[in-house]
This record gives C-alpha cells, sequence and structure tokens, in this order.
DNA sequence: TTCTTGATCAACCTTTCGGTTGATTACTAC
DNA sequence: GTAGTAATCAACCGAAAGGTTGATCAAGAA
C-alpha cells in the first residue's frame, strides 16, 4: 500500500485532537457504533460523527454495514504506518547521540 | 517527564505539516539554524521561524544559544514517547485480531 | 404505509493555522 | 559609534478546523 504525504499529513492531523484520540483508544478494545463512541462525550452526534469521518480520511478507520447501523473499527496497520515513520528519525537522531557519547567517553578515557 | 493531552495535541498537530516533518527529517542528522533549515524551501524566514516555534512548543525540538545563532536540535525522547502512545493501541487491537485468527483457524480445523 | 432509530448532509459561526510583510531585537565585525 | 547578520515580534489575511443546529436519508418495526 502506497503511502504519500497527503496520508501522513491527515493522520498526524487527526491524531492531534483529544476526542479522535479517545475515539481510538475505545475501538482498539473492539468495534463500536457512532451512537456507542458518542456516549462518553458531551458533544452532539454529528460533531461525533464528523471526527469519524476524519478518521476514515486518513485511513485510521474503516467502517462497514450492519442493517442501519455502520459499526467503526480501528485499522491497526496504518498505526504501524505512523511508528514507521517516526522511528526512521528518531534511530537517525539517536545514532548521533550515541556517535557523540562514544566521542566524549573516548576523550574522558584518553584525558582521565 | 510528565506527558500530557496537551502535549500529544501540540506534537502529533506539529507532525501534520509537511514541512514541519521536512526540518525533522533534516533534523535528525544533526542541529541546523534557522537560515539552514529554511534554505530548501521557497517560504520566508519568519514562516520557518515560526514552524520552529510550533516544534519547539511540542518539546520535539530544543534550541542553544551560539552567539547570534540559535541552533536547532531535535529531542529523540519525544518521538518515543509518541510511538509509544501510538504503539498502545495498535497492540491492543492487533491482539484483538489475533485472538480472532485464532477463533476462525480453530473452526475451519474441526469443520475440514 | 407510517413511525422510529441510526447516521449523514448542509449551512453557519468562531477559533486556529499557515503564510505574508514590516519593524525590532540581539549579537558580531569594523 | 556604525553596519551587517541571525532571528523574532507584531499585525494582518485567507483557508481550514471544530463545533453547533436543522433538515434529510436509509433501514427496520408496526
Amino acid at each position: 500500500m502506497s503511502f504519500g504525504e497527503q496520508d501522513l499529513n491527515r493522520a498526524f492531523l487527526a491524531l492531534a485532537d483529544p476526542t479522535r484520540r479517545q475515539i481510538i483508544a475505545r475501538l482498539s478494545t473492539g468495534p463500536a457504533t457512532v451512537n456507542e463512541l458518542a456516549e462518553p462525550f458531551k458533544m452532539s452526534i454529528q460533531g461525533i460523527s464528523k471526527h469519524i469521518q476524519v478518521l476514515e480520511q486518513a485511513h485510521l478507520v474503516t467502517r462497514t454495514r450492519e442493517a442501519q447501523r455502520r459499526p467503526v473499527h480501528l485499522n491497526p496497520a496504518l498505526l504501524t504506518e505512523l511508528t514507521g515513520w517516526i522511528d526512521k528519525y528518531r534511530l537517525l537522531a539517536e545514532q548521533k547521540y550515541n556517535r557523540l557519547d562514544a566521542v566524549l567517553k573516548d576523550r574522558s578515557a584518553h584525558s582521565g
């Protein structure tokens, strides 16, 4: 599955909202309908519905159809893509630090 | 280091912009000044400066002082926090799927 | 058919974001 | 001191985000 800049924009933006993160946390324990997802919030159903659409466009969730209900499912594959992006640069940066550590240790060993 | 909802908001929002992600990619290879970071972009220096402030408020980068320059450093620790948040729910969801897989395999084994 | 439920669509409003330009601060070099 | 360089501050602007309410659609139940 190809994964462009636009997808990263949408996915990280989706995670930047506490309501949407709470929805993701809920979905990690299993699928749920819009009404079920809305229950813990003071927000209107329409507001929650919008949040779910944002998550869906970011491919963080998918929806099936079940009579008049439309259960929402978390898509863990996309979460993997996100951690992949972050880890790439985290590891590069940490390697830099490790090399610096090595240099400093080497210097103190020579001077001590 | 304590890490609240507000910090997650800011950090994920910071990552939701392609210019800022490119800045992070650059910083993963080592520190850089604002002018150096601005070089690859058509954007004004002030625009880049704003982006860096967003990254700084999200604790994704820190700044030191070096004469009139203010080099920007990537903070890998925060990237770790973010992957930590994502992985928590990714793993929960994957466990769900694995259990479902096991059930389906068990059923087909019995029926086959 | 009519009624109820689950959910979306559409219009609107306020706040925030991402960008610009112009002025200003902080430091170095002469 | 003055000039030059690195970067921020401040005000402004258009576009998008996050929320609301009211109307509508789709499916099952009576």
